[in-house]
RNA sequence: CGGGGCGUGGCUCAGCUGGUAGAGCGCUCGCUUCGGGUGCGAGAGAUCGUGAGUUCAAAUCUCACCGCCCCGACCA
């Protein structure tokens, strides 16, 4: 730290020194070095088992919520022949860039060193799938051919490569996992209204499972999904006020069914093409999970997510004490797990209790209970919780004491599921306020120069008509992007309305989000 | 691929003008301490990114290569 000018920290994001040092127990990125000396594999997230319990309760949540929208899982090939890729023009044309090929199917050791044979060479080269469309709609084929097998609602979880020029830490690795639901519709109106859909669970799972607030839009035609006509997508953002893309939803149209030639027979029995829809959600939301909620002590979990919720510490001196506390720290273990919380006891000896605090703190548990003599004596417990809603001007002290408190017994048990609850409601309110904080609604040029350049930037709505051309000027002189159309129930009341564009003074219908974005 | 910055114990780094390795954190052991990061002592752990060159002598100087990080093009 003594060279930070030197020194360039992988800067991850919006996140605290501290936290980024926590994170490493739910995420590691290697680098080339430790994996391999020669190795090529860049950028690669490895998600330890704590990192994973986070996606797993994810994955059982978007689960739930696909399974209840009629979803069904399915899993397709890692490989895709090179030619399947190369049947919709603007799809591939959009993955090109960034595909690992593979090319051989066998090594040979030569002269001691190990290479690809020569002689294993594929006929047709396999692409990692960077997103499955092409493979899915290759079999999608052979499973449409009536409006009777429609609508064929699919979604697979899956890891995905895309061998990005640059990676970045928790936000964009070579590979990830993600989830991509892809479905087939008789009608362009039933495609549509899936695609709209499946942006509402995602928006509702950020909101009320991560604790993200995010505004649900439409994308302008140069973000657009490689292949899809209309891209829907959910923009949160992170603490630094960058916009963060949390989740998209694509209507493809017909342009993959026509690419894999997939006919259905409608009533009337003429032959027509499937319309499509594509959606995905990926390993990201770890990352924006943890620069959402992240403070100056680590890291911050919204319980639903929090693969610990409740962290219980038992305090002694002396052995006697030790059995004791531990001992009443194993039934409160026990009564918590009953209530269906996930809980762990830290019963390490020879650690101070203010050292397990501050890691427990650290790696984001919300709430810590501490068994220690005096309260076996008074039949009470001491509840912690990792975060309390703010107050104006109070100091740390007068907070951390706020932060705990001492309860019955039974009366601290039975308060442990509803303060889980009511921590995740303030969670998200913490970040709308946060949010809202950063929001601006602009009308003038010099204003959102002086917002973006001075005072740190956030989100902006602003009135827009330019080209395409102009939304590259915007992007070079201030950094910023139309990070989406919001439909017209995002946009706050103070923001609705007609005006006229920031940048050409052109009249415009309604507002549209900028901001800078990872 | 272009422009910058760097490679030294697990981590963060020190080691200036050459004399062949240090600290803090972490880890192990012992005592001590334990309701917000105890203190003390002992210990394990590094072929200084790789290769060549200069030199009696290279972590240190030269060159090449490899790798990483930051910025740009790309992107969930």
């Amino acid at each position: 730290m003594n060279k930070p000018e030197n020194k360039q920290k992988t800067e991850a994001a919006a996140v605290t020194p501290r936290a980024q040092d926590y994170s490493q127990w739910y995420l590691d990125v290697i680098s080339n070095a430790k994996l391999a000396e020669h190795s090529s594999v860049r950028g690669c997230m490895v998600i330890r088992p704590h990192g994973y319990a986070i996606w797993e309760k994810m994955q059982r949540e978007l689960d739930d919520r696909f399974k209840a929208t009629g979803h069904e899982n399915a899993y397709f090939p890692l490989f895709i022949p090179l030619s399947f890729f190369s049947r919709e023009e603007k799809h591939s044309a959009g993955f090109a860039k960034e595909c690992a090929v593979v090319t051989h199917h066998r090594l040979k050791s030569v002269n001691g060193e190990i290479v690809p044979d020569p002689d294993s060479k594929l006929e047709e080269p396999l692409v990692v799938r960077p997103t499955s469309e092409t493979i899915i709609w290759a079999q999608y084929k052979n499973w449409i051919q009536s409006y009777r097998d429609l609508p064929l609602l699919i979604n697979q979880w899956a890891n995905v490569v895309r061998w990005e020029m640059r990676t970045r830490l928790f936000l964009r690795t070579a590979e990830f996992l993600w989830q991509e639901g892809h479905t087939a519709h008789a009608t362009e109106a039933e495609a549509l209204e899936e695609t709209w859909r499946m942006l509402d669970v995602y928006a509702d799972f950020a909101e009320n499972v991560m604790a993200v607030p995010v505004i649900k839009g439409r994308k302008t035609e140069g973000e657009r999904f490689a292949g899809a006509l209309e891209t829907l997508a959910i923009e949160g953002m992170m603490q630094d006020g960058k916009a963060l893309q949390m989740g998209t939803s694509h209507y493809l149209g017909q342009n993959f069914s026509k690419g894999a030639d997939v006919k259905f027979q409608n009533k009337s029995g003429q032959l027509e093409y499937v319309y499509a829809t594509s959606w995905g959600v990926s390993t990201r939301l770890v990352g924006a999970l943890i620069m959402t909620h992240s403070d100056d002590a680590g890291l911050v979990l919204p319980p639903k997510l929090a693969p610990i919720q409740v962290i219980v510490i038992p305090i002694f001196k002396t052995e006697e004490e030790r059995v004791r506390t531990v001992e009443e720290a194993k039934k409160v273990l026990a009564e918590l797990k009953a209530l269906g919380v996930a809980v762990r006891l830290d019963d390490r000896d020879g650690i101070m209790p203010g050292a397990k605090y501050y890691e427990w703190e650290g790696k984001g548990v919300p709430l810590r209970i501490e068994v220690g003599p005096k309260d076996l004596e008074k039949g009470s417990l001491c509840i912690a919780r990792r975060f309390v809603p703010e107050i104006k001007g109070e100091a740390p002290d007068a907070q951390r004491r706020r932060r705990k408190s001492f309860l019955p017994r039974a009366e601290a048990i039975a308060s442990i599921v509803p303060t889980l609850g009511a921590m995740q409601q303030e969670l998200l309110e913490r970040a709308r306020a946060l949010r809202s904080d950063r929001t601006r609604v602009l009308d003038k040029i010099e204003d959102y120069e002086k917002f973006f350049k001075g005072e740190g930037g956030g989100f902006a709505w602003v009135h827009w008509a330019g080209s395409a051309e102009q939304e590259e000027e915007m992007a070079k002189r201030f950094e910023t992007s139309i990070r989406c159309i919001p439909f017209e129930d995002q946009i706050p009341a103070e923001a609705k309305g007609e005006g006229l564009c920031i940048l050409t003074g052109k009249p415009s219908k309604q507002r549209v989000l900028m901001s800078k974005s990872y």
